[in-house]
DNA sequence: GGCGATTTACTCGGATAAGCATTGTCCGAGTCAGAAGGG
DNA sequence: CCCTTCTGACTCGGACAATGCTTATCCGAGTAAATCGCC
């Protein structure tokens, strides 16, 4: 399992918003000053969640982000599905699974069995499980 | 679970080494022919391989690239891992473990489960089960 | 005719470019608060 | 003194480069067999 640096990013991001969310949003500088991560970038990831439905974000002076749901409603998986796009099985190159080839077939369904088990360990951490 | 196209062309290669070995060693560009597969691409692939003891390979005329070991003895694990690289839990960025952010901590041991998870699943799939 | 050096064709092997996704950065659009001016 | 308007600063939002990794390609090193010449 190689977590993608955005992903990680949203992770981090999320988390500490549920720690600080008193009752404002958390402007996306705050975060990025607290954990280390380039600002710009940050936005850009926060985006991504934002389109997700997992955090709002509202603009104009004491405008920032914030969670959509409790935090213990929101997943690891949804986060990092959210930023790199759906965890699936698949194969690089072409998908013609008409082939006769065996070989493929079998290694796509074996990869759709890991994608299955990674999505279900994602799914018991939530973000209530990360901030403690 | 995304497989990168080396890792299925290394793959596919040794399957069908497997299928096709009657005695002598099956040249590269039979194996390219066959699978479909950019030539120079695949002997770069499968002297990793070869680096890992999975295939044996011999020079000159009547060489090319055979099995090592039995095709029940090899698993998609090996082939993966000799190609990829380890299959662990790492997190894009940093490694600084050492950092007071709980987040990270847990995220790192999420993955570490996640790639556990898909080593035993990937262990589980023999050679001999892709050729059938 | 038999033996050996040479040539030849065939293989793998490693170093070298092209393509693409991820990462990182910038400037513009929108919004609220506060200050200034007029009624 | 109060209301309206304007200005300003602060926020997100999406479009634009830089970097690194994956993918692909080329030419050189090595080997065994077949050939040709010589004994």
């Amino acid at each position: 399992m190689r977590l993608s640096r955005a992903a990680a990013y949203g992770i981090y991001a999320t988390t500490h918003i549920a720690e600080k969310a008193k009752d404002s949003p958390i402007p996306g500088q705050d975060i990025a000053a607290t954990c280390s991560i380039p600002p710009g970038h940050l936005l850009k990831v926060l985006q991504q969640l934002v389109k997700s439905r997992i955090l709002s974000s509202e603009r104009g002076p004491s405008g920032g982000f914030a969670l959509r749901k409790p935090a213990n409603k929101i997943t690891m998986l949804e986060i990092i599905e959210s930023i790199e796009g759906p965890i699936d099985g698949e194969i690089g190159g072409f998908d013609d699974i008409t082939s006769k080839n065996r070989a493929k077939g079998v290694s796509k369904k074996v990869c759709d069995d890991v994608a299955k088990s990674a999505r279900n360990i994602l799914a018991k951490t939530t973000v209530s499980d990360l901030a403690g």
